[in-house]
DNA sequence: TTCGTATTGATATGTTATAACATCCGGTCT
DNA sequence: AGACCGGATGTTATAACATATCAATACGAA
């Protein structure tokens, strides 16, 4: 699969089973604890293709008792961003749930802005022209941003 | 030259001055308002080859009894955003001025972590891999933020 | 001059994010 | 067991970013 993860899912209780089994594994194989509110987020996350503000997923960590305050879902988003296992999405001061959890890689994401859904493709930003302009400037990339904001397949059709 | 424009900057007064002529001529030719707030604004983020957030720009502007409001400083952002004189750094939360005003483009911004400096490179996003990652799943590109962060070319040197 | 619209003034509020410090809990060493 | 240490949580407060709303004013067009 080589198109963006997202739009085409459809399954997604296994989807989201899949991912959560991955993020246990990963943490598991490193050594990282991933507790039950870290957990919770990250099904929280994972239950839409959509990003959720931080304070979208306090409350529903508040609704289950796991904590009220901001700092508990600002942990929680940071150790998944940090694990590999959510992103946090610039352009809306939003996170959601990474669809290839614990690898490293260079996400670029579509945004539609008519139905929040968030669609994550792998792209190497840094290979392209703006690889080459970094290079020809001396700068040296060390993390990217790429976010696309557009219409999804679904909301295109919709439009018309 | 194709490549960022930020990091080779010698003569800055002159580049500002381009800058703020090219804004003053674009307004005049489509009958925009460049008002005293909104022209010291652009001044503002024209003195440096960095992003200033909103309230840097409205602590500059109080000092010279312009406004102290947030309101304010986010209304000439706003309007130097739309008008195509500024950008908005979205992982930054910041703003910087454009170094080609009035031309609409896709701008690609190169980000340095150490010295906050700012260059803007001139990317087509939407025609590399992103562009068919989209194109394959149906979704429709409007706007596309691209931002690179890293070691500038002084910082780079610097570490070494 | 009158009208309508763009801009500004002013107040309040909403939203996103972090600082700071206390406490708890699980593992390790003695 | 007891002391210790580091990571994780609990809790309070505040910083930082952004917008809603409505009144007043300036400005160009008719
Ligand atoms: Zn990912
Ligand atoms: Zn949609
Ligand atoms: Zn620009
Ligand atoms: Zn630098």
């Amino acid at each position: 699969m080589s198109g963006p993860i997202g739009f085409q899912c459809q399954n997604h209780s296994v989807c989201m089973s899949t991912m959560l089994a991955q993020a246990q594994d990963h943490c598991t194989a490193l050594g990282l604890r991933l507790t039950p509110v870290r957990r919770r987020t990250l099904e929280i996350l994972l239950a839409e293709h959509r990003a959720l503000g931080a304070y979208d997923v306090l409350k529903h960590l508040a609704a289950e008792g796991l904590g009220t305050q901001p700092p508990v879902a600002y942990r929680a988003l940071d150790f998944l961003v940090k694990a590999g296992f959510a992103h946090k999405i610039e352009a809306l001061n939003a996170y959601t749930a990474c669809v290839h959890p614990g690898q490293d890689h260079a996400p670029a994401f579509l945004i539609c802005r008519n139905c929040q859904s968030v669609a994550e493709a792998d792209t190497a930003p840094a290979k392209g022209r703006l690889g080459d302009a970094a290079r020809a400037a001396g700068f040296v990339i060390e993390r990217t941003v790429v976010e696309a904001t557009g219409l999804c397949p679904d909301c295109v059709g919709e439009a018309a």
